[in-house]
DNA sequence: TCTGGGGTCCTAGGACCC
DNA sequence: TCTGGGGTCCTAGGACCC
């Protein structure tokens, strides 16, 4: 069996080009919203504009450059196409990410299959795809990487030597800057050399997700592709607000953030155990809390209720603060034949009833067409909100 | 114009128990 | 009052990734 990594080149811009083909040929960059660029077109990079620059800086160097919002909602529907036409090779499929998955192919004919894969996926979708085959994921992942754009790289265990002798140990998948760091303050340098030390040196001078990162390199598989859709381990939702130490709209920061990752739980059909929220300082210090839950939930009211009564032990006035954030963690699938004490349960049924009808709304005509009226006070939002109110029970005023 | 938003996994050290 | 050793569970936070 062999793994296979596929990677879209320049994925959001790709899309963006894919959709408005007057943009082909164009340096075209996304990330306007966020300020930085988070994918370029190939002449964007032939001018130099790199993955993280500031879009004022390239608006001032590359005046010719096309700089469009992020619209990840768009990403995602080219995402679900990638994995369904690599799904017509192989059923066993990761979605690992919005502009990567992984495969198995078998042995017999794998590199005829990833050719296929690739030409189709580019005929399909308009775009490049940089693949790598190997017989591990953090092999297939480097290879992938080799020779993007629009790459096409095959490792077995022949070549494998010869391919980590020239690659930076920093450039392996799960080797960051901090270990990296230390790897070279031990006289490790390429990929190679690291697979060359013996286990026990692995053992003693790292922690244990490099060991496996060192069998992945030589060869021997320790990461599975995950094909079943396994259930999601924590839902978050950040945002970052104009800086503010007003206890009121931090409040409705979170509120707000309560909300979404609510939303997105009962989407999915999950509920909480565990909650856990935090306060971001402009001094970028973050005042977290967690709170284990008794009865498991994805109800905004009683998440809210307890992030109120346990936000002054975070919460300091005269401190400024420019963001918040919520996540609902211990998640599993909403159970509604849960027999419980404390009549929590019988609320909680309660309320779903309300948020089904919520969510109903929402998907008519748009989320965040109701939302909690606690959610409303945020910096600079507040005109987008309609104004009408109503009351729900247990909601207390909707708007 | 410093530093967005959404994830996973691991570890050190404290609390608590015997 | 001070001394142990051993174990488990939990939390804060680091590291990494897209």
């Amino acid at each position: 069996m062999a793994i296979l990594h596929i990677d879209g080149d320049g994925f959001f811009a790709s899309c963006e080009i894919s959709l408005n083909p007057k943009l082909k040929g164009k340096p075209v960059v996304t990330g306007q919203e966020r300020g930085i660029a988070t994918a370029m077109s190939p002449e964007a990079k032939a001018l130099g504009i790199h993955r993280g620059m500031p879009i004022f800086e390239i608006k001032k160097l590359f005046p010719t450059a096309v700089i469009v919002n992020s619209n990840y909602h768009t990403y995602g529907m080219f995402a679900t196409r990638m994995y369904d036409i690599v799904r017509r090779f192989t059923e066993r499929v990761e979605e690992y990410s919005i502009d990567e998955c992984f495969a198995i192919l078998e042995d017999k004919d794998r590199e005829h299959t990833a050719r296929l894969i690739k030409t189709t996926l580019g005929r399909e979708l308009g775009m490049t795809f940089s693949v790598g085959v190997a017989p591990t994921k953090v092999l297939a992942k480097v290879a992938s990487k080799w020779n993007k754009p629009d790459g096409f790289t095959i490792l077995d265990n022949s070549s494998i030597h010869d391919f980590l002798k020239n690659l930076a140990v920093g450039k392996v998948w799960g080797i960051g800057p901090q270990t990296s760091h230390h790897l070279h303050s031990l006289g490790v340098v390429t990929a190679l050399d690291f697979i060359e030390r013996p286990e026990r040196w692995i053992r003693e001078n790292l922690s244990s997700p490099m060991l496996e990162t060192w069998y992945e390199l030589k060869g021997t598989p320790v990461y599975k592709v995950h094909e079943s859709d396994d259930i999601q381990k924590s839902i978050q939702k950040t945002r970052t607000f104009p800086h503010t130490s007003e206890k009121k709209i931090i409040l409705s920061e979170l509120s707000h953030n309560v909300e979404g990752a609510c939303i997105h739980a009962r989407r999915d059909k999950l509920e909480t155990k565990r909650i856990y929220y935090f306060l971001k300082t402009q001094e970028f210090r973050y005042k977290r809390c967690e709170i284990p839950l008794d009865v498991p939930t994805n109800d905004p009211m009683t998440i809210l209720s307890l992030v109120q009564s346990t936000f002054d032990t975070l919460y300091k006035s005269g401190v400024e603060y420019r963001a918040t954030g919520v996540t609902l963690s211990e998640l599993r699938p909403t159970s509604l034949n849960q027999t419980d004490l404390f009549g929590e349960v019988v609320k909680n049924l309660k309320l779903k009833k309300i948020f089904d009808v919520v969510d109903k709304i929402d998907r008519k005509f748009g989320t965040g067409t109701v939302s909690l009226a606690s959610s409303l006070t945020s910096v600079g939002r507040r005109h987008l909100h309609p104004t009408r109110r109503l009351n729900l029970p247990f909601m207390g005023e909707v708007v």
